[in-house]
Parts: C-alpha cells; sequence; structure tokens
DNA sequence: CTGAAAGCGCTTACAG
DNA sequence: CTGAAAGCGCTTACAG
C-alpha cells in the first residue's frame, strides 16, 4: 500500500497539502485537487484508516450488537443497517450476543475499546442503564431497550408494538369475526432471561389490551417457553389437547406463528377456517409457509435509516473527516452542515474529552418504526 | 479512555515495560505482570486497537463479503463465522455485495484500504483471479469460488456439492424408488449475474452425474430465474401445468424447494405422494414447511472453524500481538507456535513489505465441507 | 529484566 | 493557498 508521503511526492506538494486535497478540502486550489488525485490514482493510494482513526479519533465503522443472525429478523435488520451505513460511507461491524446478557455487555465493553464509533444495541437482557455504562462514551442507539431512569444519550427505537398488535387483533375482531383470541407468546417470569422476554411482555400486554377495549373475553394467553418455532409447535399440541379453547392464535412473532401453523397442520386442524393464525415481524418466510401467514409487516429498512440518522446527530459528523479516501463520497458529505462545524471546533485533538462532550448533552430521541399489516391465507383463506 | 502511558504511570514502571507485560511476554517478571494488570484495571485501561494496528499492521478484524444477510444460508454462515472468530479473539465486519459483482469487486477494495487483516469472500459473480487482484495483499479465503488459472495464495472451501448432491439422488432412487427425477435449478446462460449463478452450474451438473451414474433417464432439468422462493413457485406451477412428469423435483437449495412445495400444494399435488421434493443447504426453515423438508444439511459451523484455521495460517498468527487487553485470552494465545515465530520474524515494521511475504508463498489450500442427509416428510411422508 | 526513543500514517493548528 | 512540525497511542529494536 501506497502512503500519502508517496502521493504528495507524485504530485510534487506536501503532506499536508495532499492531505486536504483528497478530502476536498477548499483551501486548496482546484487544480491543486486534481493534481493530487491523479498522483493518488497513480500510486493506487487508499487512506490508512487506522492512522486516520489515531489522529481523528473516528473510525466510520460502527458496531451493531444483534442477539442472533440465525434469526429472520435480526438478519434482515442487520442487512438493512449495513446497507444504510454503507450508503452513508459508513461500515459496520455486526456482532452476536447469543441471547447472553453478560455476553451482550462484554461485546459493549470491548467496542468501546476498540475501533469503533458507535453502537447499535438490540438488548437481549440488559436494561438501558446497564448498557449506557458499558457503552462509556460510545453513542448508543437502542431497539427495544427496556425503558430505565437515567437515559440522557440514549437514542431509543421501537417496533411498533402498540399500533402493530392493535392492527392484527382488530384484524381478527372485526374483519375475521373472531371472538375467543389466544395470545401465544406470554411467559411466566421463571425464565426471565429467554429469548425475547423484554418484547414478549411488551407485544403481549398491547395485545391484551386492544382485546379488552373491543370487549373480548381476555383469557389466559398460552405460556410458551421462547419465541421458536418449537416452542409454537409445542404450544398448538397443547392447545389442541386441551380442545382449542379458541377460534384465533395471535402470535408475538413469526416464528412462533410458523410453528403454531406446524402444530396445528399435524392435528389436522384447519387454518384459518377453524382457527385463524397471525405473525408479527413479516420476515420472508410468511409468504412460503402453508397457509401464508398473516402479519405485522414492520419497516426494518425505514427503522436502519433512522438508526444512521440518529448515529450521525450524535457523532456530529457531516462526514467530511471520514471521507476523501479517493472515491468520490458525495452522500457522506451531504450531511448537515452544524454537524460539521461543531465537530471540527469540539475537540482539537483526538483523546482529549475534557470539554463538554455534545455526545452526552443532546437530548435523546425516540422513535417507533412504521409497520403495514398483510394480511394473507391464515387469516383470510385461500383466493 | 485511559491510554498505556496512564497504566505505566500508575504502575510505576515504564510504557514499554507496561505494553510487555499487559500482553504476557515472557521477558517481564511475573509479579511486574501482576502489577501492571493491577494498575490496568484499576485506571480501567483498554488498548486503542488503532494505534496498535497502525504499529502493528494487524487490527485482528476480518471482512466477510456475502451476497445477502436476508437468505438463510448465509446469514447463518455469516453467524458461524463471526462466532468462530470472536472465539479466537478476532472480529468480523459483515459487508454485502447484493449479488453485484462490481459492488463486490469495490467492497475487496476497500477492504483492503481499511482496518482489515483479511477478507473471507462468498462471490457471487467474480471469479478466483479477480477477488485475488481485488484484495491486492490482504489474505483471502474463497467460498466457492470458481476455479480459475493463478490461484496460489486462495485458500478455498466448498460446499460438498457433489457428495451432498450425490446422496440425495441416491436416496430418491434408492430408498425413496423415484426414477423420473428433475433437477430444479437449471438457468440458461442468459442471465449469468443471477443470483447463486455459479453454484447452479456445479450442483446441477453433479446431480445429473449421479443420475446418468443410476442409468436413470436425464430429462431437461426445469430452468429457473434464480434461487428464490418466487422461482420456485413459478416452476412448480409451469411444471404441473406440462402434466408434471417427475415423480421426484430435486431443488438446488431449500428456498427454491420451499417454493416448489407451496406451488405444488397451491395446484392440488400431493407430497411426497405425488411428488417427492428436496432442497440443499439446511437452513432452519425445512423443519416448519409443510411438508417439512428433507435435505442436505451443510456444516456451516465446521465450514467457519476451518476458514478461520486457514485465515491464520495464512495470517500467521498465534494469536499473541493481537490481545492481551487486559482480558484473559487463553483461546488465542492456543495458535501453533510456528506461526507465532514467523510472525515475529517476518517483518520488523509495520508496512515494510519488501521481504517475501508468507501470505502469498503459502501454498493454498483447498477444503470440501461436511453434510448430513437428513430426511423428512417431503420425501418419507408424515410419521 | 527494564527504560528511552523511534516511528507506524495521518490530520491539524500554526507559520509563512 | 501551501509547507514544516507536532502528536494521536502503541510496539519494538536497542541500550543499559
Amino acid at each position: 500500500m501506497s502512503t500519502l508521503k508517496q502521493v504528495a511526492a507524485e504530485a510534487e506538494v506536501s503532506v499536508s497539502t495532499a492531505s486536504a486535497a483528497l478530502r476536498g478540502m477548499d483551501i486548496v486550489r482546484p487544480d491543486t485537487i486534481r493534481k493530487v488525485e491523479a498522483a493518488a490514482r497513480r500510486v493506487g493510494y487508499r487512506v490508512n484508516l487506522s492512522a486516520r482513526a489515531l489522529r481523528n479519533g473516528r473510525t466510520g465503522i460502527f458496531t451493531a450488537i444483534v442477539p442472533d443472525l440465525g434469526t429472520a429478523f435480526y438478519a434482515r435488520f442487520a442487512n438493512s443497517l449495513s446497507n444504510a451505513l454503507l450508503a452513508h460511507g459508513h461500515r459496520l461491524v455486526i456482532q452476536t450476543s447469543q441471547y447472553d446478557a453478560e455476553l451482550e455487555l462484554d461485546l459493549i465493553r470491548r467496542a468501546n475499546a476498540s475501533v469503533c464509533d458507535g453502537l447499535f444495541v438490540c438488548p437481549t437482557a440488559s436494561n438501558g442503564d446497564a448498557v449506557r455504562q458499558a457503552a462509556g462514551d460510545q453513542p448508543v442507539i437502542l431497539f427495544d431497550g427496556e425503558d430505565s431512569g437515567d437515559t440522557a444519550s440514549l437514542d431509543r427505537i421501537e417496533t411498533p408494538n402498540q399500533s402493530g398488535m392493535d392492527a392484527v387483533i382488530r384484524h381478527l375482531a372485526e374483519d375475521c369475526g373472531r371472538t375467543r383470541i389466544g395470545i401465544v407468546g406470554a411467559s411466566d417470569r421463571s425464565t426471565p432471561a429467554a429469548k425475547g422476554t423484554r418484547l414478549r411482555l411488551s407485544r403481549c400486554d398491547y395485545a391484551l389490551r386492544t382485546m379488552r377495549s373491543l370487549g373480548l373475553n381476555v383469557e389466559h394467553a398460552p405460556v410458551v417457553s421462547d419465541w421458536g418455532v418449537e416452542a409454537g409447535i409445542a404450544t398448538a399440541r397443547r392447545l389442541v389437547a386441551d380442545e382449542l379453547a379458541y377460534d384465533a392464535l395471535c402470535c408475538m412473532n413469526d416464528e412462533l406463528a410458523f410453528g403454531v401453523l406446524r402444530g396445528l397442520a399435524e392435528c389436522g386442524i384447519r387454518v384459518p377456517e377453524d382457527v385463524a393464525v397471525t405473525g408479527f415481524d413479516g420476515i420472508p418466510g410468511c409468504t412460503y409457509v402453508t397457509p401464508t401467514l398473516t402479519t405485522v409487516a414492520v419497516d426494518a429498512d425505514g427503522m436502519a435509516q433512522a438508526a444512521v440518522s440518529m448515529m450521525e446527530r450524535r457523532v456530529g459528523i457531516g462526514g467530511a473527516g471520514l471521507t476523501g479516501d479517493g472515491t468520490v463520497a458525495a452522500d457522506a458529505a451531504s450531511g448537515n452542515g452544524t454537524a460539521s462545524r461543531g465537530n471540527s471546533s469540539r475537540r482539537s485533538r483526538a483523546g482529549s474529552r475534557t470539554e463538554a462532550d455534545p455526545r452526552n448533552t443532546i437530548a435523546s430521541q425516540r422513535l417507533i418504526a412504521g409497520f403495514r399489516l398483510i394480511v394473507r391465507e391464515s387469516t383470510a383463506g385461500r383466493a
């Protein structure tokens, strides 16, 4: 790899000029910029990000921590986030916590010490405070994080649990005329660290709330061990053995619903004739299970883009310092001017975090993602 | 974040000693090590990887380029790779090429200039040469890459296409007594850059080879547009419209098979009574589609672990230089001693890649992953 | 066994 | 508008 020094020599300018020119700073004369760019191309120059990071305190690399990539929702979300960041000239390191709260906090702590400008965290069992503390001075965007006291400087994005559940329940009650709706996804408190515990409670609560507001009978929701396919299968079998007191089963996520569909099919129960089934998330499988699954399709791309905006606001980048590696980076440079100015004035030197850091003084934002209720065979029957 | 200098001051030793102590080098007296470690803990020290990378030329960060994380096989593989690297004290940046050959090469080139010690690439349409060239001096492990001329210093890992297809075809023919087997997954050459083109050709060829060896009639395989669910649905409909000349449909991957199952169900064709269906990969959906899918379950974890071994061999790390950030790193230190020695002697200074770099002189390796044929309802019927 | 010094490649005040 | 110099935090010969 060639260095900036070589580019400068090739272009017959100083290293400082070469540096400024490649980053397109407007104090450099246009023809000097062209000269330097040509030289960079000739010697095949690529900026060394380690050096830049050491100087800058910035790397353009962010870290996402998701419980698992084997779960379709998280895989798709990580995909969206990765692409959204890439479009802004940044990169994403994806790591998995395997639903282990300790591992999760450890990953966050390590990211903090590592080459990373900020964190995107889908917490499994840790609350906002614990995440905030582990993250140290790194900005964090939290997804579906449990609410807690001191959350200044913790931005949040949530899946539309309340409005989504409301839409599904209304669909089952009003469009499909179901009256005995079972909520599949509750868990007793004895398995607090199991997959999806947090979400589980929240989504179930919202579903029950809408049912009550519609005057529906709220029976005990079937308890499940986790939100996976196996748990869904087991639940369906158990319900059938109990003479299936429901005419609709509203599942807290798609995988659980897949399992329920499987389990019901094995018992010879017809969907949706005997019982309607719904999911939540909108993962690809919904279109090819039999019957196809009515679900709340969460706008993962929108979530990802919002997350990137929040992060850029907090990191305070217009992109200027992070691009300029010879390739065009129009996108990244189009950030807001204020943030960009704030950037350079904020700290004169890497590591000097003595002055108040706006990362922690900006008010925190909160956003709820959009969704679409997609009606398919599992509630509407075959076309 | 505190620096090594502060640790040294706290421990009342020099910076060099602190550095050596934290990496557990055996030239440091044991009690000095303890003293430094205690100091590091007190000031909450974490090594700055940018600085280390600048000095070392190593970051402990690797990059994986997969076509897509929305595809279950790649998501699972990325997951496995990420975990396998983590267990060795490294980290993985996952990026997606979206089946775009240009983007793919661009990502590889960028990774080369960035904070990255090596690349894991699942190529979409680029051949080994193009990947090798884009990667520059970075080590690359290629997955299911097309064979090409100059592949020195390109290690490869392949899914067990030949033995896997052989096992499926034999299962259909010998265990299930099927004689009219259709291979779903061929494509005409007119869509060369479409999803999975490369694999498609190879797997189909192997399937047909086994069929011929068994004396089966090899008819024209149904051409599909890609390897997705939609293509599978369309194929099934087309075949049924053509009076379904097959008693088995051997699909080149699971998603295609899911689509075929869907399409057949919509047409009222029974699986496996009228026609047996098989997939390839072993993604989670196989267990919950109806009927459950017989498939070749590729050992993704094994692939990932082998990939990490190959990479470590090529990068020449025993882990010593990359760990020692205060946390215990037993795993990482247990690499092979030879590589570890080669490491320090290889280059005295970062960036001085003048001497012959073993990265490019080590003979390339090739490995074929393991698999298990898992028989389910789609060929065996319900239990 | 320990310490002082050089230098990885870059960016940014600071002088011209 | 351009250049010389300092320094980000670390590791590694090299002297003691």
